[in-house]
DNA sequence: CCCTTTTCACCTAGGTGGTAAGAT
DNA sequence: ATCTTACCACCTAGGTGAAAAGGG
């Protein structure tokens, strides 16, 4: 859909008021949605650790390095309008946890402890499979530290943004509290809202004073998600499998075009 | 080596006259001159031509496109110093004709023309394989319309270009006269030397003003070479597949580490 | 004849979920 | 019992020169 406008729409600079963004493959999502969107959250694997020796010979960049963090899928891309062509904007993406709780995958409180098992009133009760789902199971972990991720054309024209659809595919998430390659860090078994960011770069050399006008924040509630370790609703599972094309080799039968 | 100055050093402003560039791989760029280096010039694909369809389902940029163009081998790579950590700077590279000839690949002049099979003075005689060599072949083709490649992280800091190696690696070349995706035109069978340029970008309105104290060139001539469709001289192409990794399919018999 | 274009097998580089082992 | 990690086969995407075909 177009335009998830973000609080505090008035007393914005002429820069951004007029910002707009529609959220691109917002079937695919809604399709996830539905069934209850699971992110992959990994820990970087050796090659973010330490650097390789003897690979350095011909003319590849030495950074970035390989990283086995994940993507996400579908990535969140987004068409701009409404922005001022000839002005500098920065474009970022941050991550809100949509609630204090963890989860756990499973079948009701069985012998469990008294305060597990609930359902969560904002998980809606088709977050299931067979007979498993998403139950709270007790307070949030402490948050990660809040990382906000830039698009790496920042900053760059509002004519240039609006060219053509901003994608955010280089974007890792990870649960390594500890990471040091500025990927997000979320908490698996949380659930978080992905929100987007216009930020107008004003030349102004006072232009902290005037910060709180010069960005444009958007949330699309058909992207929020579990971070996951592994996959816990094979529905999510299969639907990943057959909508994204580095999954190719998992897809069973007769492909569709 | 270390900083090939440009012309006109006297005049330049403070946050470019103290800018040093050293050439990366040197080693290998003056194995490759030592024998006359070659650089593949092709015409973009059908990818570049038109955008297939049914390629969007997913997640992907949709720009670029794949292209057929050809890098350049070794990769110009520069270290960076002597900027001002703190001012925005923009990197990019064009390439000047070395002179005013076109070539030829052959063994003299052997019942040809009289203007053909002179030597050119710039080139050294050992640019020559078995009893072939390069030979100028009459007056250069009209120069291709002049362009420049940006290094796509310009704009960036001075921290930020001289915190690591500045790699060329999106640049490509292509014989295509009409190119309409930004690349380097060149004409075959010519010679050229490319330029390294450092742009301070003058906050000042009347920045134009300045715009001649506000950069400042490099050449390496051991990158100079010869545009080429197809390679010539064979000890050039077994050069490439030994120190090219993505030749590596080409490689006869025992690796070196 | 000399140069250019096209197609191909073979690489690098890296994004998938499956699976089994490991951790708590 | 539940969640996490490490490794794997299998993909996408694209950078190589060889060889054959095309063109003036």
């Amino acid at each position: 859909g177009w335009a998830g406008e973000g609080p505090g729409a008035g007393g914005k600079s002429r820069h951004v008021c007029h910002a707009a963004a529609r959220l691109e493959m917002g079937s695919l999502w809604e399709e996830f949605n539905r069934l209850g969107t699971e992110m992959i959250v990994t820990k970087a694997g050796r090659w973010e650790l330490g650097w390789p020796g003897g690979l350095q010979r011909w003319g590849a960049p030495p950074f970035p390095p390989p990283s086995l963090c994940r993507r996400m899928f579908p990535t969140f891309q987004v068409k701009l309008s409404g922005l001022d062509p000839l002005a500098d904007y920065v474009l970022l993406m941050d991550f809100i946890p949509l609630d204090d709780k963890r989860y756990r995958w499973g079948w009701g409180n069985g012998g469990r402890g008294s305060d597990l098992g609930e359902l969560s009133p904002s998980l809606p009760c088709r977050y299931a499979f067979h007979s498993s789902s998403w139950l709270a199971a007790g307070r949030a972990e402490p948050a990660a530290p809040g990382r906000v991720h830039f698009h790496p054309d920042s900053p760059a024209k509002g004519a240039q943004w609006m060219r053509q659809i901003v994608s955010f595919d280089k974007l890792k998430l990870t649960n390594n509290l500890l990471d040091d390659n500025g990927h997000i860090i979320l908490n698996s078994m949380h659930r978080y809202q992905p929100r987007f960011h216009v930020v107008f770069v004003d030349p102004r050399r006072d232009s902290e004073r005037f910060a709180h006008q010069n960005f444009k924040s958007f949330s699309f509630p058909e992207t929020q998600f579990m971070a996951v370790t592994a996959y816990q609703n094979h529905r999510i599972t299969q639907l990943k499998i057959a909508s994204n094309p580095f999954a190719k080799g998992f897809r069973d039968g007769d492909p569709e075009p």
